[in-house]
RNA sequence: GGCCGGGUACCCAAGUGGACUAAGGGGACGGAUUGCAAAUCCGUUAUUCAUGGGUUCGAAUCCCAUCCCGGCCUCCA
């Protein structure tokens, strides 16, 4: 069975085939993050799951190309208004930026950028974010290290993008208004509304009172988005032959995908919200400029995360940025986790609890690999193995069925845990003298692994600064003494104590471990 | 108003016509272990799948209706 994929397009499951199937080589776009903030859960949660779709891509035999865009453009916080009213987001970044700087809130390394100089801001949180996904195990985040064409920017890319706008123009798809602005014809698009239901006709109807009227009665239809907007007070503006300004907010991807993955791709990904208008706008772009009847062939898309039941929002105080929960105490690995264990196309729901949860799943994976490699030599007992090999060795294929049911992370973990159990981790093993050994029960698991990407990440907690460890380390050599003189009372009062740091401790046979607990 | 996605145990979450008297994880409870805990190991924990009809030999799974939740239609992953 070939992997099975919902299709935003179509609006079903479909079985996937790459464009160039022979070589199993597939092309995948993924939007990335706007930087003029750091990346929250919500976002990564999309980029993740952009990330366990690439992985399962390559477990399948598939070589991906992929392509995920960083927008350092300031576009405008207001977009309903196109008339260039509404503030410049890297403007309002660079002033956060500013105050965070005064205020000490800002981390040391940012201490001396210059909040006046756009790219320098975006670049800050450039590299937030890719510390950010490096630390959760997104593959592109690393490869781009080698290959930093993986990771365009935008602003690397505003001559093709008017190169694009050009072309529109002379095909009769995009027009000049009485304002300046350079806009796409919606109408000239048949297909537009295909991928989202909004077709011109449904949007007409729909107005009410949402679009300002002023822009509306410049444009041919409501549903025309701005493609260049002329505006020499713009902090980033390039040159065009409309007038010095900035491009619009769907041309960046059809331009960078157009140009590093073809004029046809096999993939695009993006947060459910982006289905409209960011994606119908693209496709309509890059159609109309290609002149090819399809651009991206499958649409995959990641609904949003919702925090302890309640939508995500900063005045809930439920609104997370990785280095938040870091700095709680969650590990990258159980923030990766948490993340991608629901299925993709349901409204996930990011709990404490759940983190925990991801947490403790991890630590009995990591248990489970130090105890296979432990004995990887020693062959497996009849009692363990069917035909050949290990629990984990033939719950291979049911894990990878999962994953090519439309991506069920979740049922795959349940035979990864299921095949785990079958195993009495910790004591000694019982050997046999069959062909599999315990070594190819690692290998499974290393295999379950390569999609899911928790074991290589890091695991512990961040210890904290020197004194906080000097700290721990005194509370529990004062226990421990306690404990030698039996004074119970003191030895637990040291215990608690610690708890109240957020320091959870464990006495095993090599003496008393720690680490920190989610908060 | 239009268009999507969803409602499964205390919580998270698989399963989408027969092997379901419904995976997996957490929690809770009982046991082993521990000074007591934590961690670990063993066991128990949904005759039931939002509600009401219908189709079928057979439904959590298909159809209809109702209620509820989330999203998009406006910047947002």
């Amino acid at each position: 069975m070939t992997l099975r994929l919902y299709n935003t397009l179509t609006k079903q499951e479909e079985p996937f085939a790459a464009l160039d199937e022979a070589n199993r080589r597939v092309s995948f776009y993924s939007c990335g993050p706007t930087v003029y903030d750091f990346a929250h859960i919500g976002n990564f949660r999309s980029f993740l799951n952009a990330d366990v779709l690439r992985r399962t891509l390559e477990l399948l035999g598939y070589e991906v190309r992929h392509v995920m865009n960083i927008t350092d453009v300031g576009h405008m916080t207001d977009d309903a208004v196109a008339d260039g009213s509404g503030e410049d987001k890297m403007q309002l970044a660079a002033k956060r930026l500013l105050e965070d700087k005064k205020s000490g809130k800002l981390p040391t390394d940012a201490k001396d950028i210059d909040p006046n100089d756009p790219y320098a801001v975006a670049d800050f949180y450039t590299h937030a974010f890719l510390d950010d996904a490096r630390s959760l195990g997104l593959r592109i985040a690393h490869e781009v290290q080698d290959a930093p064409e993986l990771m365009p920017r935008a602003t690397a890319y505003v001559p093709a993008m008017v190169e694009m706008i050009q072309t529109l123009m002379d095909k009769g798809h995009a027009y000049v208004a009485d304002d300046g602005v350079v806009y796409f014809d919606v109408q000239s698009f048949e297909e537009y509304g295909k991928l989202s239901g909004n077709t011109p006709d449904r949007i007409r109807s729909g107005e009410g009172g949402r679009v300002d009227e002023a822009t509306q009665a410049i444009k041919r239809h409501p549903a025309d988005f701005m493609l260049w907007k002329p505006d020499p007070t713009h902090l980033m503006r390039w040159p065009s032959p409309w007038g010095e300004g900035y491009p619009g907010w769907h041309i960046e991807c059809s331009v960078m995908a157009g140009s590093l993955l073809g004029e046809e791709i096999d993939l695009h990904s993006g947060g459910e919200d982006n289905i409209f208008p960011h994606h119908e706008c693209e496709i309509a772009q890059s159609c109309c400029a290609t002149g090819k009847p399809q651009f991206a062939r499958y649409w995959f898309h990641t609904r949003f995360l919702i925090v302890e039941g309640e939508k995500m929002s900063k005045s809930k105080g439920n609104f997370f940025t990785v280095r938040d929960l870091i700095a709680k105490g969650a590990t990258p690995a159980a923030i990766r986790l948490e993340l991608i264990k629901t299925h993709y196309r349901s409204n996930a729901n990011f709990t404490f609890q759940g983190l925990q949860n991801a947490q403790r799943q991890i630590e009995r994976w990591a248990k489970l690999e130090q105890w296979l490699r432990m004995y990887q030599d020693r062959p497996l007992p009849g009692s363990l193995t069917a035909e050949g090999g290990g629990p984990l060795r033939m719950a291979l294929p049911a894990f990878q069925e999962a994953l090519k049911a439309d991506l069920n992370v979740a049922g795959a973990i349940g035979v990864l845990s299921e095949a785990a159990s079958k195993h009495a981790v910790g004591g000694d093993p019982p050997q046999g003298d069959g062909g599999a050994t315990y070594g190819d029960e690692l290998e499974a698991l290393h295999t379950m692994n390569t999609v899911l990407g928790v074991l290589d990440l890091q695991r512990e907690a961040i210890r904290g600064d020197d004194d906080e460890r000097d700290l721990i380390e005194a509370k529990i050599a004062q226990r421990n003494a306690a404990r030698a003189n039996k004074d119970w009372t003191a030895a637990d009062a040291a215990r608690d104590e610690l708890l109240e740091m957020g320091i959870a401790i464990k006495d095993g046979p090599e003496g008393t471990t720690w680490s920190r607990i989610v908060k």
